[in-house]
DNA sequence: ATGACTCCCAGTGGGAGA
């Protein structure tokens, strides 16, 4: 099976672009980010008659996520339990008997802003609700846009970005501490090329010179290591006329 | 280089993203 997660920045824009990939990469799960809509304006119709059941979870303007599955996901969770957050950034439910987890992290704007304030808090309540997760469901996946480049290889520019937002000690220190949880990062897993990337900046011709980071990742239980049989980001969509600024990222299990 | 692009809500500009 093949589970994958896409930050799609708007998927009134990018609708289109999810069912044409999904009718070429037909994934098991699909979680999406900034989706950016209220559920009242959710495309629900049109993603169940591409053959998946759909959970979401949105706002208006900012953030707001989904969960696409070939089988309906059960016990559905909307955001970290007892964390109060105004925020759409958390859908979780269970399919085919694997926990899965969608994310889209705070972004943290500037490592001196209150945004990072809120980031590392909400890093924090997803650690000690990730901890009891995993007791209840040993077989369980947490993927999204991370909004942190674990490691100075997932960083174009790495002396530049030192200390910057998405590079910051603490947030690595936090993608740590969902590692010391017993998770793994399903792309590291495998040999992979240098300079492998999900994002790249709008501006700069940042994709065409292939700069950018790898901020959207796939972690794993110790318990569904075992089935990791590959994981790799698809850049394909990022070369569309109209893209994204994140490509999917996709992990295939026994 | 306090830039660059894209999206959104707004409303003929500005915030946010990363």
């Amino acid at each position: 099976m093949q589970f994958a997660t896409w930050n799609v920045n708007s998927l009134s824009v990018r609708l289109p672009q999810v069912l044409d990939w999904l009718a070429l990469n037909p994934v098991d799960v699909l979680v999406l980010q900034e989706t950016k809509l209220t559920d009242d304006k959710f495309p629900q119709a049109a993603i169940e008659a591409a053959g998946y059941a759909v959970q979401f979870f949105g706002q208006k303007t900012y953030n707001g996520v989904a969960l696409l599955s070939r089988n309906a996901a059960q016990d559905v969770v909307k955001n970290i339990p007892g964390f109060d957050d105004a925020q759409a950034r958390v859908i979780a439910g269970t399919v085919d008997g694997v926990r899965t987890i969608g994310c889209y992290f705070p972004n943290g704007q500037a490592p001196d802003s209150d945004k990072f304030v809120y980031k590392l808090g909400w890093l924090d309540a997803l650690a000690a609700w990730l901890k009891a997760e995993l007791q209840a469901h040993p077989q369980l996946l947490l993927m999204g846009d991370f909004n942190i480049a674990p490691d100075d290889r997932d960083v174009y520019d790495p002396i530049g970005m030192e200390g910057q937002i998405h590079c910051t000690t603490e947030e690595r220190a936090h993608f740590q501490g969902l590692v010391g949880l017993g998770l793994v990062d399903a792309f590291r897993l495998f040999e992979q090329p240098a300079k492998s990337w999900s994002w790249w900046d709008y501006r700069n011709l940042a994709f065409r010179r292939n700069q950018g980071l790898r901020i959207d990742h796939i972690l794993v239980s110790a318990a569904l290591r075992p089935r990791v049989q590959a994981c790799h980001i698809d850049k394909l969509p990022r070369k569309h006329e109209r893209p994204s600024d994140h490509a999917p990222v996709v992990v295939t299990l026994t």
